[in-house]
DNA sequence: TGTGTTCTCGTAAACGTTTACGGAAAAACG
DNA sequence: CGTTTTTCCGTAAACGTTTACGAGAACACA
């Protein structure tokens, strides 16, 4: 069924080792020559097979992504990873690179996939997401010497792997300053509780702009939740209790928004109207919530396609004449206005 | 750095031949030298070169995902995959499957993408996904002897591959069922306007249940929008400024179902109170919209393992002692009653 | 014409496995 | 003790590529 190269060779009455060579343009072969063996690939509808070539190249031609989804998402996942594919994959794809996505339980299994796809050579490189503070992902890779690339920054490897990250400490900074714009001095803060890295981020950026506008920060106004909407539903009550009540919210993920936005409903507080809402990530959720709700807004699809770049650029075999360079980049978030605040 | 199969027999001082049937569980081997090689494996760190196993065995141990993500979805995608996905790739990692994720630019090189995957031999089976009712991978899949499995049905390829849909008619019937005994007579029913199988499915079952119940189709009161949410909020008052206005919708499609509550808020009618609103398909969205959306729920991640399970049981290499079967299957969606109806 | 250069191609090894085949040694059997 | 069977292992080929090497032919140059 599946021609190969000696079926071409056969073909033409002439050597593999010629056929291969002119289908890898190399020079030394006449132009006649390629001509024909082009033609006859055509003819027989030829098309290397990968797993040959990887034997012998060492390369798999293959990029792993790494998913972990959250315990809590039972039922749906994130919206966020979708876009953020299809750029990373569209662009991957143009370098004939293909995408083997790796999504371990819930649990800890994530670890050992890795190990599979590193040892048993699956992948030419890894895509790391969701990273923690401390990310132990990195730490093997780092000692393996595998190549990768993060989609958020770690404390864990230093600067020594390409990196793409969401600028969580401006967008925290941002929704600071535009609530104290429009009054507000008592502002909470939710994040979630895991040692995701973008909720120590946020944090950061809170806090800094409550000093500069010479506020106290009230360890009362700020609660770490599980990161989905029955999270942001039990922890919302507790900052609304605190001895002083809060007139706006800084949500640092949307699901928590979602379930913080029910606590408050039925607590009788309308968003927009008896306390202001800005959620950190926005999604359609954000867009189709009633009040829809103000929220910072990332683009997916070109930071994919970016966070392939900086990977390639990373890899001897891709870099350009320059040679292997690492990047690391922070991205801004959008500001989307709307009624929540 | 990564140890072989020939570093193993060196160090052990016997053939590789002997090794690889130890590591492979050959019945013809020592059992004292199985232990030596198994330990030396653990010792060496060795694990099997894909590469080298695939080019042999002629099995690249991996399935593609193909996945085209609609035009309209600039921003974010479908919540629908990560959880199916999750699943998918959770029961073939249990057979030491590999999911490669092959997403196509929302226009037509998903074609163009699959040939890649089938000619270069990069997947051993592949799974489609958003199935057309006329659908030319499949025809393509289908010549090709190239064996798949679909999410979603479709009129092209006959019963010759494995199939899991949800029974789209049959909540079509349901939600007419429902409204029918809540006393509405006149029930709108918005729909994608692509050639999306399931499309035709949700209004089979809708036209059926009208006609058990006595009541006229009317083509006034049933709509084709783009699969967004600007196409429901495009199209939802076609519907209501039909002469005689319905008094409940029934939405194909939960983005569509967001826009057209948009477009409904917009000309005063609240969902729940003025109107009553269902849709087929929910997700997040539909439950913390305000009011919450009454909706027909899909089990996403068992429906991934089990077409995983399917797909398998087609393949001869992994199917059991009866050998390859087709199996096809229409799951139920669960009616979650909330607010809007 | 002799020598050096360029062009073009064939040969063969290599990547890391799996496996059919055969043979030596050990065990079983009479 | 001779013969047959079983157990165990080594040899080598094969999967489909790429590529280092070398060789023959054509060409250029003196």
């Amino acid at each position: 069924m599946a021609s190969s190269i000696h079926d071409l060779a056969r073909h033409l009455n002439i050597s593999i080792g010629t056929v291969s060579r002119a289908l890898n343009g190399r020079a030394d072969v006449n132009a006649e020559t390629r001509r024909r063996v082009l033609e006859a690939a055509r003819e027989l509808n030829y098309s290397p097979n990968q797993s040959g070539r990887s034997l012998r190249q060492g390369a798999t031609r293959s990029i792993a992504f790494m998913l972990q989804p959250h315990p809590g998402d039972q039922q749906y996942g994130e919206p966020f990873f979708i876009p953020f594919l299809t750029g990373l994959q569209a662009r991957l794809a143009e370098y004939d690179l293909d995408l083997m996505v790796v999504m371990g339980e819930p649990g800890q299994y994530q670890q050992e996939r890795l190990r599979r796809v590193v040892e048993t050579r699956r992948a030419d490189a890894v895509v790391l997401a969701n990273t923690r503070r401390e990310d132990d992902r990195i730490d093997y890779l780092s000692k393996a010497g595998f190549p990768f690339a993060t989609l958020g920054r770690s404390q864990s490897g230093g600067d020594t792997y390409p990196s793409l990250d969401i600028d969580f400490e401006r967008a925290g900074n941002e929704a600071v300053d535009r609530l104290v714009a429009r009054g507000h001095r008592r502002i909470a803060a939710i994040r979630p509780s895991l040692d995701l890295n973008f909720g120590y981020l946020f944090l950061d950026g809170y806090r800094k702009a409550l000093k500069r506008h010479g506020i106290e920060v009230d360890p009362g106004l700020i609660a770490d939740g599980f990161i989905n909407e029955t999270g942001g539903y039990q922890v919302t009550p507790r900052v609304m209790l605190s001895k002083d009540r809060p007139t706006a919210i800084v949500f640092n993920n949307d699901a928590m928004a979602l379930g913080g936005c029910k606590a408050l409903a039925e607590m009788g507080i309308r968003p927009g109207h008896d306390i202001a809402v800005i959620v950190i990530v926005d999604t359609p959720l954000c867009r189709y919530f009633s009040p829809a709700l103000t929220a910072f807004r990332p683009s997916l699809d070109p930071m994919g396609r970016r966070l392939a770049e900086m990977l390639l650029a990373s890899l001897p075999a891709f870099a350009g004449p320059e040679g292997p360079r690492i990047i690391r980049e922070v991205w801004p978030l959008e500001l989307v206005a709307r009624e929540s605040d």
